[in-house]
Formats: structure tokens, sequence, C-alpha cells
RNA sequence: GGCGGCGUAGCUCAGUCGGUCAGAGCAUGCGGCUCAUAUCCGCAGUGUCCGGGGUUCAAAUCCCUGCGCCGCCA
């Protein structure tokens, strides 16, 4: 059977900024790559699919001095994370690119050398708000503050504006040639909103863009002018085709180059559709088909961030029930494009609902049927009836629209259809009763085919669901008697029919348990000290490294204590009133066992002010004083000196 | 401030060219089955389709306007 042959499917996600600690936005982008990986190979292309880490710049080269160790060590260490991370997700890439591979490197510099000698990259003096303390040029996103000067996001000093050497990119003379693009790309740009976003921002005019820097030093040195370090994008773009083998691989550069699709967060997306193209535009390289942006979670409404202490952890999800619920709810909750709400409420629910109940239960009551009444191996089946033909047909009918979902990315879309399917199945077994079929013995050639059109079904399900849920599709698959791998099915082969019922296997476990929300919930870090279940899987390297920006989001302040009483029926609780020098408020510290309430009135403490506010015995506590402690015994450091009320800590 | 988008059942959302489009899933209530992970199947709803005005034989669907929310930009 000679089949056209379908085009290589190349897919990216983005370089992650190697000193970011992996959070659920990160496994979000990737386990979509991952499963548009699988599907694709399923749906018979040559697939490649790409990640890696962004390793240059300033914050690692200072996380690295931090630790005594040089920058590219430093990377090598903390780099593990993401790798832990898709392991624990089931994501395979085909290659995991690192800015400061040689490989990278050499190809960043060529391109650049090219781009020098066209005339597209020129040495011109850049002029921008610059941060004397971090030594470094603000982003052209920082805002102008009211006086019309800007802030250090980093050290939350007053920027002053500076000029230096560098060599700029070409990019105003590529602003027609990228919205032709778009006109005769409409999908060049996805989700649609996202391209009109894009579109406005480049019809209001592009300035040449500064590429290099002399105050970073740990980045790819300029060709020939080692003074200048070629800046992030120009360097982390290109990661795109450096990782598939840029002057250096060309058969397999040939083969997949240009990208089906780079998925990015919707925060770069500026980066990927104004200025990547126009650098693949500057050296002559053909464009990426789609550049997609997809949404954000939400947690619990509210945006996640570290500020908030609101960033999900996707280990906790991992550690309770394995990767393949959080791909399922990932996916299948929000299109790729729109932003989402996690809760673990919802995620809770869902689960149990569409993977325990419709799916998991189904699997399980096929099974034991099959097993308990044929002894796991369905003899010869009665002809099928119209009803048995319809749940055929609706199988057929459903891989049909399942594959052209998966196919045009509605992972979501794609997921409904299966989910539709099963209950179909369910409601199959509903109306044939096979429990009852089997109490005459004369109609076992209908049980038989009753539950035929079960496995037959399940079969199918089993491989379409197996690019979200690697994991659990196999084991469906080997509990339907199957061998070898799930992931070499071939949509286009894939049919109702060829099941092989061999050996079922003795009490298949279920395949997704139940999860009871309050236990969850009981068990979640953060309520409760304990972890769960300690697995092996303790982090390669040392996690608590906080950067700079994540300390001064602590906003530290000397209090001066008005009033302290104790706290009713707690030995180790104070209540305290706390002066700030702009306001009053009430905080609860547990050091009544080392301190008299009358020992603190009058005296000069650190307390954090934008804690979170908590009721500690009935009582809200609007900050945090800090104590060393030690057993029972706390010691709090009091000022010497006569500071201010209020007076910033840091 | 400019541009764009959104506001539909308790919740999350579908609603292509204006005419069985007032829907799905979840949650809720009732009924059924008992093979199954207290699972599955059936039935039942409720909606000023954000407010107001207009176009039309006909508008959730088009136009104007008010309110609210969001995104991009300045």
């Amino acid at each position: 059977m000679a089949k056209k042959s379908k085009p290589p499917f190349y897919v990216t996600t983005p370089i992650y900024y190697v000193n970011d600690v992996p959070h659920i936005g990160h496994a979000y982008t990737t386990i979509i790559a991952d499963t548009l990986a699988r599907f694709m190979k399923m749906n018979g292309r040559d697939v490649f699919f790409l990640t890696g880490t962004d390793e240059h710049g300033q914050k690692v080269e200072k996380a690295a001095t931090a630790h005594g160790v040089d920058p590219r060590a430093w990377a090598d260490k903390v780099v593990v994370r993401f790798f832990d991370l898709w392991k624990a997700l089931d994501c395979e890439p085909d290659f995991f690119i690192r800015t400061t591979m040689d490989i990278h490197e050499k190809g960043v510099q060529k391109l650049f050398k090219i781009l020098l000698d066209r005339g597209d990259i020129y040495k011109g003096e850049y002029k921008g708000w610059y941060c004397v303390s971090d030594e470094n040029f603000l982003t052209e996103d920082v805002a102008l503050d009211k006086d019309g000067t800007k802030t250090c996001p980093d050290c939350g000093r007053k920027a002053q504006v500076v000029s230096e050497e560098t060599y700029f990119f070409r990019l105003s003379a590529y602003q027609q040639k990228l919205l032709d693009h778009y006109r005769t790309h409409p999908q060049f740009v996805r989700p649609q909103s996202r391209m009109n976003e894009v579109t406005s921002f480049v019809r209001g005019g592009l300035k040449d863009l500064s590429i290099t820097r002399t105050t970073v030093k740990w980045g790819v040195p300029v060709p020939g002018d080692p003074a200048h370090t070629i800046y992030v994008w120009f360097d982390a773009l290109h990661n795109y085709v450096t990782g598939i083998g840029y002057d250096r691989d060309p058969a397999l550069f040939e083969k997949f180059w240009p990208a089906s699709v780079h998925l990015i967060g919707k925060d770069i997306l500026r980066f990927h559709a104004v200025f990547w193209p126009a650098f693949l535009m500057a050296s002559r390289l053909p464009l990426p088909e789609c550049v997609f942006g997809h949404g954000w979670w939400m947690k619990d409404e509210a945006k996640m961030s570290k500020s908030k202490g609101n960033v999900l952890d996707p280990y906790v999800l991992i550690r309770a029930m394995g990767p393949d619920p959080l791909r399922y709810f990932l996916l299948r909750e929000v299109p790729i494009g729109l932003d989402g709400n996690f809760s673990h409420e919802g995620f809770i629910h869902r689960v149990n609902s569409d993977l325990a109940n419709d799916l998991g239960n189904l699997v399980s009551r096929a099974l034991t049927m099959i097993r308990n009444y044929f002894q796991g191996k369905i003899p010869p089946p009665a002809a099928e009836n119209p009803a048995d033909a319809e749940i055929r047909k609706a199988f057929e009918e459903m891989k049909k629209w399942a594959v052209a979902q998966y196919d045009s990315y509605a992972l979501n879309k794609a997921l409904e259809e299966i989910w539709a399917f099963i209950t179909t199945v369910n409601k199959y077994l509903a109306d044939n009763a096979p429990w009852k079929l089997h109490k005459d013995p004369a109609l076992r050639p209908r049980l038989a085919r009753v539950l035929y059109q079960a496995a037959a079904s399940l079969r199918g399900v089993a491989a379409l669901i197996a690019p979200v849920m690697p994991g659990s599709a196999q084991k469906m698959w080997e509990f339907l008697g199957e061998s070898g791998s799930v992931q070499d099915v071939r949509f286009d082969d894939l049919a109702f029919a060829g099941l092989d019922i061999g050996h079922i296997l003795k009490e298949p476990t279920p395949l997704f348990p139940r999860v009871d929300l309050k236990a969850f919930l009981a068990e979640e870090p953060g309520t409760s000290k304990e972890q769960p279940m300690d697995e092996p899987k303790t982090p390669s390297v040392d996690q608590n490294i906080i950067t700079y920006d994540e300390f001064a989001k602590l906003e530290l302040r000397v209090a001066h204590v008005l009033e302290a009483v104790k706290v009713e029926g707690a030995k180790k609780l104070l209540k305290l009133k706390i002066d700030l020098g702009t306001e009053q408020r009430q905080i609860v510290a547990g050091v009544a066992e080392t301190y008299a309430p009358e020992q603190l009135v009058g005296k000069k403490f650190i307390v954090i002010v934008n804690l979170k506010p908590a009721v500690i015995r009935g009582v809200e506590s609007q900050g945090m004083l800090l104590a060393a402690v030690s057993g029972d015994k706390s010691a709090i450091p009091f000022f010497e000196a006569d500071v201010p009320t209020g007076a910033k800590v840091k």
C-alpha cells in the first residue's frame, strides 16, 4: 500500500533560562511539544523535537560567581533540573541544545559574520538606560517612571542614560517584508489574536536592534571583535537552526528546516514573530511555518508569580499520580492559545471524572468481563448486528476527527472527540449488558461479539491517547494483549479490527486511581511540612539558591513595638502591635517562650512587611519578624544603633 | 490615551454565512443497572444570550451607545 509520503515535522520549545527553577509553565510548553511530536510520528511523519537551555548572560555569570564556580560549571550543574523534569514528565526531545555548546556558538558566529558581511549588521552607538550597580542595560520594556527616568527592576536603583559602541541589526529594513509575509502566511502567528498584535506592532515602525553588549562577558564573542558579546536574542533564537545541524549536519538541516512550529509563551512573541523571521530573511534561510503563542496557567484565578508564592511545582502532581494526569489536564482543559486556570480542585475533579471514571473504569469493566467470562481470550464472535456496526463506525468517525484536530494543534478538541467516544462505548455496554448475556450459554457468541467490540474500541483509544498519555496508553495496550510499543502504531493503519487478544494480564491494575481531594490537599507541600512519599527523586542540585531578584521581592523594614500581649491559649505566641513609620500593624510571633511581652515593647527589629497575612490561633498576623530559632528558643536580632522606624532593610 | 478582543445556564465554555441556536461538559435532582475504580446508563431542568437603542419579515449573531473585563501599544 503505497502512501503519499508526508513532510517532516520539526517542533521546538523555547530554550529555557538555565537559572530558572522549572515550573508548570516550562512543563506546559514542553508537554505540548512532546505530544505534537508523538502525534506527528504516529501520523506518519518524520519528527524532530528540540528543546534546550539559554545559558549565557549576566545572571548566570553572577550566580556562578556567587557559588565560586565558573559559569559553565554552574550551568552544567543547574541544567540537570530540566533534564530531570522532562524525564519525569515523559517528554522525550530528540535533542537538547544548550547555548554554551560549541556547535551553537560556532553557528551563531557564522550567522553573525554573514549578516555583517552583507551589511545587515553594522557597528553603531547604542544609547539606553543603564544600571551602574548591576552593570546592565535595562531592557526596552522597562517603563519610564513618573519623573521620566527608569529604575532598575533588579536592584531598584535609578538607572542612567549611557551610550556604548554596539552592533545593530538592520531590523528597520524588514518592516515591509515582514508585513508581506504576515499577509501571505496568515498562519504564521497563531492564534489569530496574536497575529493581530504582531502586525500592529510592526506597522508602528521598527527600529534597528542592538544585538551586542560590551558589558556582558558571558556569551558568544563577536567574531573578530571580542570586546563585544552577542546579546541574548541573536544568540538564543538561533538555537532553532544550530539545534538541527546548521553548518554542521547538512542532511539533517535540509530535512527539517524550516521548523513546522515554534511553541512559545506569549511573553516572547515579538522576538519570535518579528526579530526571528527578520534574522532569517537576512541570512536567506526559509522561515518557520508557524509561531504558536500559548497562554498562561493561572493559579486559582491569579497570575502565578514568585512574589505571590503561588508558583505551581509540577513535581507535587507527578509524585501523587504520575505524569499522565497532568499532561491530560493541561492539554484537555484549555485550547493551546488561551489562558487556563489551575486549581487543585479543578484538576482532581477532571482527572477523577474523565480518567478514573470514564476511561479507567471502562477499561476495568471490559477487561474484567473478558477475564471472567472467557478466561481472557475471546472466542469467535457472532456477526455484527446493527448496534455493533454502529460502534465500529463511531470509532472510525472519531478517529478521523481526532486525528484532524491533533493535526491542527487543537489538542483539547482531539481529546474531546476521544472522550465522547469513550462515553459511547460505556453506553454500548449498558445497552448490550454482557453481564446478562453471560447468564445464557446459548448467547456466548453474542457475548463474545459485545466484548470484542469493547476491546477493539479500547485498543483504538489506547493508540489515540498515546501522544498525550504515553505511559497509560502503553499500559492499556499491554492489558489488551498487544505487544510492542503503542507508539509504533500508525494512525493511517489503525483499524477497529485487528484485535489480537492473546494474553490478558492477570488483574489489570487500575489505570487511573481515583484521587481523594481532601487527602490530596492535605499532602500538598505548603499545607504540610511532610513530603509525601520520599521518592528518590531528590533534586540533583541545590534548588534553594535564589536570585537577587527573588530576594529583592521581600520587603523588610524596621518595626517599632508598641504593644505586646500573649495570645490566649497559645504558649508560644505573642500578639504584637508594631509601628512601621507609615502604618501600624498587628503581627503574631512565636517567641513567647523566650521573651516576655514587656521585654519587647519599645524594641526595634526586622519585619517582613509584604508577607501574605495569615490567621494564627484566630489572630490575624500581618507580617513576620525575623528571629534565629533553635528548638523552642528564639533570638530576635534587635537594632543596637538608632534607626528610623520603617527604614528599609536589605 | 490608541488599537484589538471579550461579556451566553450555578461553574467552564460551543454557538460557522443573521432564520429549529438557545446548546455541551461539569455540578444539582430523580430513575435504572450491577460487569466495573461508590463506577456506568437514562431523564429533568433553570438562562432579560451584560444594559440601552437601531437595521431587518427575522439578531446571541449586524450597527450605534453605556457599563465591566482582558490583551498589545504609548
